[in-house]
Order: C-alpha cells, then structure tokens, then sequence
RNA sequence: GGCCCUAUCGUCUAGCGGUUAGGACACCACCCUCUCACGGUGGGGACAGGAGUUCGAUUCUCCUUAGGGUCACCA
C-alpha cells in the first residue's frame, strides 16, 4: 500500500507571487490533483529580517486568483474555499489568515518550539554541534579559501569543543548557533530526482550548515526537512535552485532516521539572456500581470508549457486547468531551463480573450476602463455597460490584453484630433475627399435609429461605397478614428451613435479647410 | 574559483537507435480586405563540437565548449 500523495508549495512571505513561483505551485497543484493526494500551503517566514507586512495575504490571495487552491494548510479569512473546508485556527501574528488540515500550524514561525525540539535531539545524538564563531572570523575564513581556490565552508573548529566549554559559554549568555555535523567519511550522497534521476555529491563538498540560528528561529533547511516529515510530505517539488543544498537535507533525514522523499527540482525560468528570471526586464509578479489585463487562464497555461508538454506527439497549446491536471506528468518535465517569452503569452492571452462571451468580456474589461480618464464613468451603470458591451463587440478580435481596450481604442470614448493630410485615399485630392465626407454625412443622417445597428450600417456604407470602396471608406473611417488603423467605420459609427458620428465627419470636414 | 545542473529552429518544445527532424510563438510572402487585427495558405529557420558504442546516432557513453544555478545566522 502506497502512502496517499502529499505535496506543499511553501512560499516566503517577502514579496509577491513570482511567476517563477506560481509554476512551482501550479506543479505541485496539478501532481496532487492528478494522483487524488493533497495540496499543501506552509508559509516559511523564519526570517524575522525580511517580513513584508501584508505579503502573506498578498501570496495566498494571488493563488487564489489563479485558482491554484490548496487542499490544506493556510488560507484567507475570507476564502470560501476555506469555509467549505472548514477552516480551524486563526493566526495570531497574522490576522488576515486562517488554517485548514490536522498537520499544522502551517506558519513556521508557529512552530518555533518544534523545531528547538528536533535541534535538540540533533545536537545530543552529534549529528550537529554548537558553534561560538563570529561572523568576523567567519568572513576571513570565507576569504582565505577563496584566495586558496578552495571550496567556501566552515572549518568544524567548534566541533571540538568540549561539552563543558560549550555549556560555560552557553550559560555566560554567548551567542551561538547549531551547526549541521556533516561526516567527512560519508563519501557520496545519492539521491533520486523524478526530473533529473540520480543526483550524487560527496559530503566533503558539503558545508556544515547552519541549522538554528542566534536568534534561535530555524533556518530553511532544518524547517523544511521536520515540517515535510510531520506533514507527511511525500514528494518536494520546488525550483532547480534547491538541488545544491538536497545533499544537507538528506543528511538531516538520515540523522534523524526518517525516510527520504522524493525529490523533483524543476528547470529555472529565464530572463531572454537566459539568466535566472528577475524583475530588472519586466515583470515577475502574478498581479502585474492580471494588472496589465492578462487572464489567469491564459498565464496559468503559459506557465504549464513552460518546462512540461503534453508529450504522446500532441500538438495541444490550449489547457484548462482541469485538462492540464488530467494530462500533468513529470516523465513529460523539461530538464532545462525556459525563457519567459512574453510574445506567446500575448498570443495566448488574445486567443482566451477571443472566445470569452461579449457579456463575460464586458464584465472583465470594465475595471480598466474605469481606471482611465474616458468620461465613461459618469454615465449611469445601465447606460455605460451597453456602451462597453458595443466597444467589446467591435474590439474583441483585436485585443492582446484586458487593458489594450481603451490604450489602442481611444477613438470609440473621446474624439480624434485629425490629420487632414490622412484624409484622403491613394492621392485623391482635398476636394474628392470633401465631396466624399458630406455624401456620407447625408447618407448617415438619413439613418433611422432602427437602422442603427453593426450589420445595416455595414450595409448600408458598402452599398454607398460600391466599387471603389477605399475611396469612400477610408476617408470616413480616418474621420471617425483619426488613425491610420482602426475597426471599420460602421463598427465605429454604431459604438459612438449618431450625434458623434455627424460632429466627427463635420470636425473631419473643418480640418480640410 | 569549488560543487552541481543543462544543451533540438530566435523562443517554448516533440523526438525516447533507422523520421524529408514534427508542432506552437515570433518573422517573411501571398490570399481575404478601406486600414489594422483576425482568419487561411505557403516559406525561411535547429540537433554546440570531438571521440567512441553500433550495421546505423538528434537519441547511448566520455571529453571539450557554452550557458545557468549554488556556495549567507535569505528562502
């Protein structure tokens, strides 16, 4: 009998959700879902230095967003997900959250006496040790073997002290921390990666770890390796930047004779010079990019292709999440690193905009709107969601992004200035485009507000166009947007209504002079 | 620098000894068309290099090279 599958994402609470981040998540989420086991949210926040107020629910609520919910651990205050699951513990340092599982609590710096306990066993059974040296002492060490091209790591010089010096000083109030005891003679440490297979290093490559620092909180390392045995993890999954330092976990589930999990390091995702993915060239962040107008379908994809492939020859590139979670495989995860290509993104993220209902995309693209200066806000609601349904209807097929609405739209909320020089088609002259312009003032004057719709003014503006449709098009189209590139001029004429439409070609007809 | 990981079109990738090396994004051309976009059709574009193993290497092994990660009282 196989042990049921447990995973966890466990996030730092120092910033937003990377994207980075949201695909080890996703990873996690979508191994869990596909083998019925259990999604994990832990929070590790052993490092007092680098609390960001607020980040925690930050994080929790970016998942959410991107429907990568866990099964257990934290969860917002609010969340129905954690209602329905019937939410347990309130945290006392963070009031915004809420806890759901029998393993937690599920914030590390909760379980500060846990970890003082395992150290402790640790410390009494030599598997680590006591360590009175300075940090001055250490940066010269550092140093020195750096000159010496040799391998930075601590010298063991505070293994050798006695049980009696250490309890002097312990008791004189000195600071120390508790150091890992990595045996010299271990030889090779092997372990077994579902991405990359066996991975081998020699403990005497490996340093002596700082296990529980001066101010007595854990460091990663130890937190991680109790938290996931008394979680029960089975499988970590977490980025390929960890694969250095799985030796001295290991390490620490061998001292403490517990079974090893199974390990899967995950490709880094990279900057387009192939450096590790970093806020310098664009955005990391989830929210930046829901902040731009992507869908978190659409980025939620993105990231899944982004080091896995459906693999059986498929040319699939449209997943949903559930369709992703039926399909998720680590025999189908990249080894290599991935570039974070925002073009395919784009590409993806217009083609979830293209299927979404005129209704669904009104209601998506409303919030960017209203953050423009567009006089759309005034309007009563009924009146201005009609408006941004017939924008929607016009602009759908063109749209990368939520906010690329009203940016490559203005033209359907205010007026173009125009350019009298844009008027006219292949060479006619000012006079030709004049005539042309009043024959189509008259024509749509002469519109009833039946016929007022996209398909007649089609209609009716292809019938006036006949044969030479450019010439008569173009210049009432450059009237109505001012642009060289726009919808066509009935999609026009039909969103702004007809008193926009006359004042537009007469402002048109003014600017020719 | 030590250690570790990685290596197929510009990018994401398929491939798991024998293929005209396939698809997607991007790019180019043509079609559609008043413009742009969408859509359609077509095109250019890759196995880093060198040794092996093998009848046969993109695929297996080793070396070289290149890129990356990591060497904190951060995770």
């Amino acid at each position: 009998m196989i042990s049921p599958i447990r995973v966890r994402f466990a996030p730092s609470p120092t910033g937003s959700l990377h994207v980075g981040g949201l695909r080890t998540a996703l990873y996690n989420y979508l191994f869990a879902k596909r083998n019925a086991g259990t999604f994990i949210l832990r929070i590790e926040d052993t490092d007092r230095d680098r609390f960001v107020s607020g980040a925690l629910e930050g994080l929790v609520r970016s998942l959410e967003g991107m429907s990568v919910v866990p099964d257990e651990g934290v969860f917002l205050l609010d969340d129905p997900h954690a209602s329905a699951r019937e939410a347990s513990r309130h945290s006392e340092t963070y009031p915004g959250v809420s806890e759901v599982g029998s393993h937690g609590p599920y914030i590390q710096s909760e379980r500060l006496p846990i970890y003082a306990e395992y150290a402790e066993q640790l410390v009494e059974s030599k598997h680590a040790y006591r360590c009175f040296c300075s940090r001055e002492r250490l940066d010269i060490l550092r140093e020195k073997q750096t000159v010496d091209h040799e391998a930075p790591k601590y010298d063991k010089l505070c293994l050798s002290l006695s049980d009696e010096e250490v309890a002097r000083r312990m008791t004189a109030g000195e600071p120390s921390v508790i150091r890992l005891n990595v045996p010299e003679d271990r030889g090779d440490i092997v372990f077994h990666d579902l991405v990359r297979g066996d991975v081998r290093i020699n403990a005497k490559n490996v340093d002596d770890q700082i296990l529980v620092k001066t101010d007595g909180y854990p460091t990663y390392h130890l937190a991680s390796v109790v938290d996931d045995r008394l979680m029960e993890v089975t499988h970590v999954i977490r980025g390929e930047e960890w694969l250095p330092s799985t030796p001295k976990h290991v390490l620490l589930y061998e001292a403490f004779g517990w079974d090893i999990p199974i390990f899967a390091h995950l490709p880094l995702l990279l900057n387009p010079d192939k450096s590790k993915l970093s806020k310098r060239q664009g955005d990391v962040a989830v929210e930046d990019y829901l902040a731009k107008g992507y869908l978190p379908e659409a980025l939620i994809n993105f990231v899944a292709l982004l080091g896995w492939n459906p693999g059986q020859g498929s040319t699939k590139e449209i997943f949903t999440l559930s369709e992703l979670s039926d399909a998720f495989d680590f025999s189908q995860v990249n080894k290599s690193g991935a570039v974070f290509d925002i073009r395919k993104l784009d590409w993806l993220n217009a083609q979830y905009i293209k299927v979404l209902s005129v209704d669904e995309l009104t209601k998506q693209v409303k919030p960017f709107l209203l953050g423009k200066d567009f006089c759309i806000g005034a309007a009563d609601e009924r009146k201005t969601d009609e408006y941004i349904r017939r924008v929607v209807a016009v602009g759908q097929e063109r749209l990368t992004t939520l906010a690329g609405i009203g940016d490559e739209h203005p033209f359907l909320f205010v007026d173009p200035v125009i350019d009298p020089a844009l008027l006219p088609w292949k060479g006619n002259t000012s006079e030709a485009t004049r005539e042309v312009l009043g024959k189509a003032r008259v024509l749509l004057e002469g519109v009833s507000d039946a016929d007022w719709t996209r398909e007649r003014l089609g209609e009716i503006l292809l019938e006036a166009a006949g044969e030479k449709r450019g010439d008569f098009l173009w210049p009432l189209r450059v009237a109505l947007s001012g642009a060289k590139q726009s919808p066509p001029p009935q999609d026009i004429a039909w969103v702004i209504g007809k008193d926009a439409t006359r004042s537009r070609i007469e402002s048109a007809l003014g600017a020719i002079g």
